[in-house]
RNA sequence: GGUGGAGUGGCCGAGAGGCGAGGCAGCGGCCUGCAAAGCCGUGAACACGGGUUCGAAUCCCGUCUCCACCUCCA
């Protein structure tokens, strides 16, 4: 099978080759701590955490590097708003990142890596690129380090900007630039910034700018060259382009691969912290089952737009309501499967997912097993349900979305399941019993009073099911 | 002004020259004591105007609308 990604960079689809072979180096761009993370953030986590699946279910060993950003401008004047330490500050908040993570059952990172733990390995990037001849010293004394844009002619290369066409910064301060589009490498300490926030170099105290940390962290972690760089589709210009422009400029290869993921938006504008209009992804488990909120992200494909919306989630619930629901009975015929292998996977799911993770495509397969799978079920053919239940959670174990999954325990139902289970069956004989002597009103009121508390009812050959019934909506 | 992307059936959401993805909802049926679930069947769209072609949602030209980026936002 030969897996197809979009690279961005040169605005085509193209035969993934990974450097080394049986090996996949990925650094995605993470979060700056400074809020509590929403859908949109998230979405690039369950986009690459589903690709991560995919590369190592394919035989890949795979490394993802996804850094925290914990010392920013607005890091800075948060935290300084709040009246506490920017580091308590950041620390608070990829604790949420962390949680959020967690929520959605996205595993953690190869590594994590933070950017003021790494500021001796900027540094050192920083003198490599000054002494290359492609960044400066500001003459005003501010302790900043810009990076000479008029030096480096394939600037742009990335998002297809020309220097001369981008839209003049009006009113930015071009403080000691020697052309408006220089970014800063290193900006010096300032008296109104607390001194925590700043950290010895050889132009003085100071920070490191934000470009610069992922190009110093992927080097650290992944070498030179790597693989795939991703990040939200916001980050192409100037963020990547302003990593590329540095790590090349001495010297490396830096990605082979540029993969970017399409935005959430809401009320037909990008989601984002600064306008306020965040859908948490800690208030949004709250309302809807995690494993649906997962399946919301993962479903239409990583390039497109997700507009947010609450019915669009509800149609989700509905939909892997079913897909568990066939999981449970077939198991129910065919017992448990138990692990299950990448070897029961459709050839036309591998396909989908081959074809640039394609993952409307495999889901559309997902849902034909389903049916077939139901089928089955009806025609009593053990043996298919056996197969179309293996094929079911090989799938969905590829988007992470296996419901006997451990990391879905702690949003699952308690120890007092069984406890609630044994409570049910007792209501169900009776209202078995009375169906049996054709007391259909006995038998009914049983089946309203549990309605009432939320649980549905289920008649089948095999007897009476329960399960606990749309928590949501209403 | 520049760069990139989008407009698909009631809704969500794929596809990218012919063979009607899939999901949710609807309708008809089977099953059921009634339901529920499930299955079977069903309808139906490609922003607008031209053009190319035997054939266009898909290619070309034009128009309109929307989004993102060009400010340290995934």
């Amino acid at each position: 099978m030969t897996l197809t990604l979009y690279d961005s960079a040169k605005a085509a689809k193209r035969p993934f080759v990974p450097l080394i072979a049986g090996e996949v180096s990925i650094y995605s761009c993470g979060l700056t701590v400074q809020s509590a993370p929403h859908l949109g953030h998230i979405r690039k986590e369950v986009a690459f955490d589903v690709l991560r699946r995919w590369l190592t279910a394919s035989g890949y060993k795979v490394t993802l590097i996804t850094n925290v950003t914990d010392i920013d401008d607005k890091i800075l004047a948060k935290s300084a708003e709040r009246g506490v330490e920017w580091w308590a500050h950041a620390y608070a908040f990829e604790r949420e990142l962390h949680a959020a993570y967690a929520a959605l059952g996205l595993e953690p990172p190869t590594y994590e890596p933070r950017a003021t733990g790494h500021i001796p390995e900027q540094i050192e990037l920083i003198e490599q690129i000054i002494a290359a001849g492609h960044a400066y010293v500001a003459p005003d004394g501010s302790g900043d380090v810009y990076f000479d844009v008029r030096t480096w002619p394939d600037y742009g290369e990335l998002s297809g900007q020309k220097l001369d066409e981008m839209e003049a910064a009006t009113d930015a301060d071009p403080r000691g630039k020697r052309d408006p589009r220089d970014f800063a490498l290193w900006k010096g300490h300032k008296p109104t910034e607390p001194l925590t926030a700043s950290w010895p170099s050889p132009w003085g105290r100071g920070r490191p700018g934000w470009h610069l940390e992922c190009s110093a962290m992927a080097r650290k972690y992944l070498g030179e060259s790597f693989d795939i760089h991703g990040g939200g589709m916001d980050l192409k210009f100037p963020h990547h382009e302003n990593e590329l422009a540095q790590s090349r400029s001495v010297g490396q290869g830096f990605a082979q691969f540029w993969l970017h993921n399409g935005l959430v938006s809401m009320a037909g504008e990008k989601m984002s912290k600064s306008l306020g209009n965040g859908a948490l992804v800690s208030e949004v488990t709250k309302r809807w089952p995690a494993r649906a909120v997962r399946l919301y992200l993962a479903g239409p494909h990583y390039r497109s737009v997700i507009e947010y919306s609450e019915s669009a989630l509800a149609e989700t619930v509905t939909a892997l309501a079913r897909v568990d629901s066939f999981v449970d009975r077939a198991k129910q015929v065919a017992g448990d499967q138990g692990d299950v292998s990448a070897g029961s996977l459709p050839e036309r799911f591998i396909t989908a997912l081959d074809d640039d993770l394609g993952t409307p495509a495999a889901l559309a397969v997902l849902y034909d097993c389903v049916r077939e799978g139901n089928r089955a079920l009806e025609a009593g053919d053990t043996a298919a349900v056996a197969t179309a239940l293996g094929e079911v959670e090989a799938m969905l174990d590829i988007f992470g979305l296996r419901s006997d999954d451990p990391v879905w325990a702690a949003t699952s139902t308690s120890d007092l399941e069984p406890v609630v289970d044994g409570l049910v069956v007792a209501l169900l004989e009776q209202r078995e019993a009375a169906r049996a002597r054709k007391d259909y009103a006995a038998a009914d009121a049983v089946r309203d009073q549990l309605a009432g508390l939320g649980l549905t009812i289920e008649d089948t050959p095999q007897g009476p099911r329960w399960s606990l019934g749309a928590p949501l909506l209403g």
